[in-house]
DNA sequence: ATTATCTATAGATCTATAGATAATGC
DNA sequence: ATTATCTATAGATCTATAGATAATGC
């Protein structure tokens, strides 16, 4: 017994990950969330899993669903950023040679290697119905443009073949990880396999090895 | 103002598609499922959508649980017939000459093409945590023989670069389909590019135009 | 004074059951 | 008798707010 009870100071027995205990408060909800769900984890067991009574959730988050924005937000911002980068630089190579479709893999292989290897599985939350809403309207339009990116990064290679958008199915399939996650067969190899099969789709499997090699360069040097 | 109140037949004024009152709650409770959410969803919202009180529900499913199950059942058993009556064709061509791969083609596309066009996108249901549960265990064995079908037909294909699960690739890009449509980004072609870009990821993008017409075939002969 | 917690609770749900009622079909 | 509906309700939640309490830091 430490000094439990009313008024006790901030942050005791961190059972949790995080400095603060708005960081607390947000690791358990998504341990819940992920593997519970949203609209069935109650404010009370995200409570009950920090070690606070229910209604202390409220002095750190104004609703519940600013948890789960909050949350968004943060699955989102990192890749992003990197997409955002990635798809400033020239599309030709500027003085080491790049090949063609480098940003593409690189910007699949940041991304998914962050779904796959994340504390929790956040992403099984995208495609909530609650998520559709006006409220989360930021994280919305954030992973709008991160999909935007990956269709302009396939555009501007010229060996995709007629029909396909080699951009936009790359994205699919490096989101579809997080499925593959919640069915319990991602390994190592899953996010770089994906980033590959996004290439072969743009008609560049050929070239897998270099651009192997230059997508890690780009990630080891704007991530 | 017909026969309203306590005890009036079976079935009056059918606002929804179903020849049976309990067709119309499965159908009002798809609607519901896919916009709202399931644990968002009351089993009153779907009762106010048929036009029956709340508590009437309950003598058509035992539980919401049921109403779910019966759901996803809907949804991946007349794909799962047609793929298992795929893969028990001979892998060479019998009489006609079918090119290799056409069976993954076929059960791609006829798959993805009712991911596509069904009246609900209840696929977005597959992933929610509360169905990972012993409580739909038939649901997702259906679903896994399904999966594991894409793998087998896939695995027979002598092309697929080393590496890549050509057909586990193919089931997660025609599984997107489903989130596509939720982005409302669907049109008429989009089941068949997924099929083309699983093929592709198998090494048989160059016979994609044989391989589409002997897909074609296949459904028109066995669905 | 500020911050983080607590107790207590309002008010609104939500699922499922019990039992009454009336139409149907034998 | 069976079927499909209804009314009424038990009992268990659930979110968010109000206001008290105590530790901290100035």
């Amino acid at each position: 017994m430490t000094s439990a009870g009313p008024g006790r100071p901030r942050h005791q027995q961190p059972s949790r990950p995080g400095a603060t205990a708005r960081d607390e408060i947000l690791d358990a909800a998504a341990e819940l969330f992920t593997n519970q769900g949203f609209a069935s984890t109650s404010t009370r067991s995200i409570a009950d899993a920090v070690g606070i009574r229910q209604s202390s959730l409220y002095h750190h988050f104004k609703t519940k669903d600013d948890i789960l924005e909050d949350l968004l937000e943060g699955t989102v911002s990192a890749g992003l950023k990197f997409a955002r980068s990635v798809a400033a630089l020239p599309a030709g190579p500027p003085e080491t040679e790049r090949p063609a479709g480098s940003r593409l893999h690189a910007v699949a292989l940041y991304d998914g290697t962050q779904l796959c290897s994340a504390r929790w599985n956040l992403g099984v939350l995208y495609h909530l119905p609650e998520v559709r809403s006006t409220r989360f309207a930021r994280f919305l339009t954030d992973r709008q443009e991160l999909r935007r990116l990956y269709g302009e990064l396939g555009e501007s290679l010229p060996a995709t073949p007629e029909g396909t958008d080699g951009g936009d199915f790359t994205f699919r399939l490096v989101e579809s990880l997080i499925y593959l996650r919640a069915d319990g067969a991602v390994g190592p190899e899953s996010a770089m396999q994906a980033a590959d099969a996004g290439l072969i789709l743009c008609g560049l499997g050929h070239d897998l090895p270099a651009i192997r090699a230059a997508s890690r360069a780009l990630i080891d040097r704007l991530a």
